[in-house]
Order: structure tokens, then C-alpha cells, then sequence
DNA sequence: TGTGAGGAACTTGTATACATGCTAATATAC
DNA sequence: GTATATTAGCATGTATACAAGTTCCTCACA
């Protein structure tokens, strides 16, 4: 749907640039922009960067102030509320539903690291171990509109990610005790059981989340 | 989220007004169109209308193919199986954790609706009652990211309602009485009931929609 | 009659000039 | 010193000129 596969025209490139600076907080929310500041980053000229910040404000990522700039959208702790209840909506009804159109020598593979890592520290590439095995999980709903409402909440957790820092390590071996879970039900086929270890992940996840973000930030409701 | 309350730019009002040809069915499924025609339409110059063009696409609802020209999303059988398995996810949901949330009094106002006309023939303004019913449950979810998700499934839905058609007389008593079913649920405050009329409606809603587009249409897959 | 080269008439992509409104600093009156 | 009016600078909104690619008709030619 929203698949802007490799297009090079100028307008797709800032496009990418502009969601990705805003994806990893190098555009902080809440910030200020201007096109101009846009356009010299880009070395483009004003028409493909206001095209790709129309796109980003119809996707929520921005907001154009009329007359008066741009403003990176901000997050509140309802936004958490609201993108961990998609997923627990999703992520879950997808394991049920459709749990036997996985590939489970895919899912053996995530299963073997997981198990791996539940007692040791490592944590390289750890974040996208675990966007790798959620976009695993939920590939099999082949729903436009699902996908797409999914890939916008993975934006939003990834601002979210990095915004509140490193998970402490605890939550991060818990998480990967909690992936084996999820993974080992697939492999025995049991889908209520994976989806049930879903909900279960899901909501620590959001709880782990909601606890960092007051630790980071101290009681500031809105970033 | 996308709340273009009444702004009063120009890009704004080509993009209300070429969503609502789209939506309409004015501009058909698979139309071709060309920056031109819509100038033309709105009298508008190039750039208000490419921005809007933008944002719709970015929606989905336009595909702008390079130096070609642009041509209205079509729809397929697939899509129609998406859209209702969206709505089978959401609409049932909502009735069933925030349903408490409902004004009883609004539905039992609608109830008495569907009960007087469950029995008639009388069919006036019976989408915008449709829409409207489904419209109030589902505003217990304060979810910007399912509710921007449901706008965009009810704009597919009205048009591929346009599109096939009118509704049989007898589909329409029968989608009163569910609803009166659904509502009356409601009012017994018995959410799980309710939920359960939901995803049923929405099965027959379904079925209902295939067969009068396989009429309609023959078996061409494709609008 | 068939075929292929050329080009006119379209299309969108990009750059830029100008219009209009907001903000904040400054000057001025008291 | 304080309050208010003015104004310069910067923001986005809009119109338009130009660039570059696609389509398809035309017309010469075998």
C-alpha cells in the first residue's frame, strides 16, 4: 500500500530522509523545523520536500503550522496506551487466525537465538532481533490495511525506543524468555497458546515501557 | 489525526473535494485522471492540486503513475475480505471492552429506529443511518490509530456500496433487524451479546456484498 | 499493405518568483 | 520604565516557468 519500494525521484528520498531522521529522534518530537532548514539539509528545492511533508503530515509524523513552521509530533503517555492496545488487538489475533501460515523453520531459527540469549548479556542488534520477529509473527496477516496500521505503531515503538533509552538488561532477557515462549508454542502448533504468551508479552512490554519513560523523564506527561 | 476540521486553503478543499468524487464513485475505480482535469475542475493551479494529490495517495485512494498520469484505486474481491476482517476485528472489540462507555440513551433512539422500519419498506437516507449506527459504537474507541483506521475502511466501504449498487429490499429489513438486535443488547448493557450480533452482521454484511457485486458485476475480479 | 522513424502533444517532476500572514524586536509616545 | 505602534524578517501558500519522460499519431518508405 504504502510501499515506496525504491523509487528515486527526489520527493521519495526526502521522504525516506525526513520519516527516518524523524523515526530515530534526530528530529526530536515536539521540535521545531521549517522547510528551509529541510531543504538545506537536502540541497533540494522547496517543492519535493514540502511533497514529502504533506505525505508525513497525512501519515501524523508532522504537523505544518500555517505561516508559522513545522512541529515534530509529539508523544503522551496516551499514544503508549494506544499503540500497545493495536497491538494487543493485532499481534495476537494474527498468532490465532493464521499461526499455521508461518514458516516454522523461520520461526526455529528466532526460537534457537532466543533461547541463547536468555542467560547471557549480549544484546547487539537486539531491537532489531525483536522487529524482526514481531514483523515475522504478524507477515502472516495478509491484510493491507492491518500491515499497514502495524508498520505505523512500528514507527511510533521505534521514536518510543529510542527516546527512552537502552532497556535495562533484566527486561531485555525477559523479553527474550518471553519471544521463546511465544516461539516454542508455534512450534508445537499451539496457536492459542502463542497468542495467549503474545497478550502476556505484550503487556509487560507496555508496562516495562510506561516505567522507563517515568524513570527518563521524571512525571511530564507529554514529550 | 486526520482532522481537517474546515480549514479554508486551497489544498485542503481539492483535497476534500477529490476524496469526495473518489469516494462517490464520481471518479470510478481505475479511472484515469491527469493534474489537468482536476485543475480544471477545481480551478485551482498545479501546486494545491499536487498536494492534495499527494495526501490522497499517500491514503491509498490515488496512485500517481510517473509521467503517465494518475489513475483512482481499484478494488478487488481481496480488498473487500480485508475490509471486513478489519471491521470483524474492530467493531466487535470495541462493543466488547468499552461498550459501557455507549450513551444508551443515543442507541436506544436508534433502536427505536430499526424496530419501525424492520417491517417497512421505507429506505431514505438508510446508508447514512447505516453509517451513523456503526459510526456511535464505535466512538467508544479512543484510539486515534484504530478509529483514523475505521475512517478509512468506511470510506472503501461507501464506495464499494456505490459502486454495487442498492441494496435488496430484503437485505435491508434483515440489516435492520440485526442492528435492532445489536442494539437491544446494548441497551441490556449485555456487551458479549452484543459483540457476537456484531460479528454475525458483519458476516452477512459480507456475503451480502460479494453476491450483489458478483451480479452486478459478472465475475470480472476486478473493478 | 505493412513497418518503423520521427515528432507533436500530452504527462508528471522540479525550481523559483511572488503573495500573504505571523512573530518578535525595535522604536516611539507617554 | 511601561505600553503600544511599526516594521523587518521569516514562515508557509500559491502560481508559473521549465525539464524530462511517455504515448501515440503521422508519414515516409520498403
Amino acid at each position: 500500500m504504502a510501499s515506496h519500494h525504491k523509487s528515486t525521484s527526489m520527493q521519495s528520498k526526502a521522504y525516506e530522509f525526513i520519516k527516518r531522521k524523524i523515526t530515530m529522534c534526530e528530529y526530536a518530537p515536539n521540535q521545531l523545523l521549517s522547510e528551509a532548514v529541510l531543504q538545506e539539509e537536502l540541497g533540494f528545492s522547496r517543492t519535493p520536500v514540502r511533497e514529502a511533508i504533506g505525505r508525513l503530515e497525512q501519515e501524523g509524523l508532522l504537523k505544518v503550522l500555517p505561516k508559522r513552521g513545522i512541529v515534530v509530533s509529539g508523544f503522551t503517555f496516551s499514544d503508549i496506551s494506544m499503540i500497545f492496545e493495536v497491538r494487543r488487538l493485532i499481534e495476537p489475533y494474527a498468532l490465532r487466525h493464521y499461526g499455521s501460515r508461518l514458516d516454522l523453520a523461520e520461526v526455529k531459527r528466532y526460537s534457537e537465538i532466543f533461547h541463547a540469549h536468555m542467560s547471557s548479556n549480549e544484546c547487539t542488534e537486539f531491537y532489531h532481533l525483536d522487529d524482526q520477529f514481531h514483523a515475522l509473527l504478524i507477515s502472516v496477516l495478509e491484510n493491507d490495511y492491518l500491515l499497514e496500521l502495524y508498520s505505523r505503531i512500528q514507527t511510533q515503538n521505534t521514536r518510543l525506543r529510542v527516546m527512552s533509552g537502552q532497556f535495562i538488561d533484566s527486561r531485555m532477557r525477559r523479553t527474550m524468555a518471553e519471544h521463546a515462549e511465544i516461539a516454542d508454542a508455534c512450534l508445537e502448533s499451539n496457536w492459542e497458546r502463542a497468542a495467549i504468551a503474545m497478550t502476556k508479552h505484550l503487556q509487560y512490554s507496555e508496562e516495562s515501557s510506561l516505567a522507563t519513560l517515568l524513570k527518563s523523564r521524571g512525571n511530564t506527561s507529554i514529550f
